[in-house]
DNA sequence: TCTAAATATTTTAAACTTGAAATATCTCCA
DNA sequence: TGGAGATATTTCAAGTTTAAAATATTTAGA
């Protein structure tokens, strides 16, 4: 036993993590689905590549969403099929290409992020501001440290 | 705004919490597959069942594990096919049947939840008790209060 | 009693996901 | 310069996951 709690203290802190995720994932996955008949991973490659207006490698989409370079292969290929995302070449090395939002990618992603962020605050709006502020503190601190520690 | 935090505070904290939940997940998939060759829905499976010594019905295991009645069905043919567990036939009622960990799904699983634990002690490891006990307790008051909100 | 609605599970198709192998390209050093 | 090793991505097989449809059974009401 380490700092005044014990492994079973933390272990059922990862248990009430992991389920208070996925019961919110699994709200947002159905909504999302229900409102603008997209899935969430969709969704989340669409989110990461809004926030790089310069586009991102596959790699780093993998490294960020923390998911298996073919599983971003296979997202990749089907919104660009749709029209929301390009690969572009780049001259400098043939073995990558640079994905972006379209046009219509980035303004439909747009419409939805606004929607999703009024349901997450919904959906965690019964937990007061001093709670939100410490919890988002102390896992901000813990995903700075994950690199460090596996 | 409510509560002196905006949604932009929560959507914060939601991708917070979403980043810490995959690493934390995907560490401890990889070591489950290294050690013991076991994936992490099957092991999900498996405490599921171990909590519950008299067996679960497929669909409280679904709504325990919050995964679709499908999901439960494949993994549970798996896990049978593997005599970890078994579906036993229970009179008054022909549409269900209850699950239960045979002997040697029991003993397979408190090797692997032993060590486990000790994984998650580890992972959880620089988070000091207090932050332990707070984010447990507030995050424990937001499961109880889900069903209430969705 | 008969049967419509409810309940429990399985099946299905499509998408997602992983880990490993394959392919292609680049880098660097002997 | 040649080629070994590193890097980036795709392909592949197996398993997971969902949502919806199908099947089977039970429950309850006319």
């Amino acid at each position: 036993m380490v700092n005044g709690c014990d492994s079973k203290d933390r272990l059922r802190l990862w248990i009430r993590l992991l389920r208070s995720s996925r019961a919110i994932e699994n709200e947002l996955r159905e909504r999302l689905r229900r409102r603008f008949d997209v899935t969430l991973p969709r969704f989340d490659v669409l989110a990461a590549l809004h926030r790089a207006p310069d586009g991102m490698l596959m790699s780093e989409l993998s490294r960020y969403l923390m998911v298996s370079n073919g599983n971003v292969t296979g997202i990749i290929d089907r919104l660009e099929a749709d029209g929301q995302v390009v690969r572009a070449r780049r001259d400098g090395d043939r073995r990558t290409s640079i994905v972006r939002l379209t046009e219509k990618g980035r303004t439909e992603f747009e419409a939805m992020a606004a929607v999703h962020e009024t349901w997450v605050d919904e959906l965690l709006g019964d937990l007061v501001a001093d709670d939100v502020e410490k919890l988002s503190t102390v896992l901000h601190d813990f995903n700075l440290n994950w690199g460090t520690r596996v």
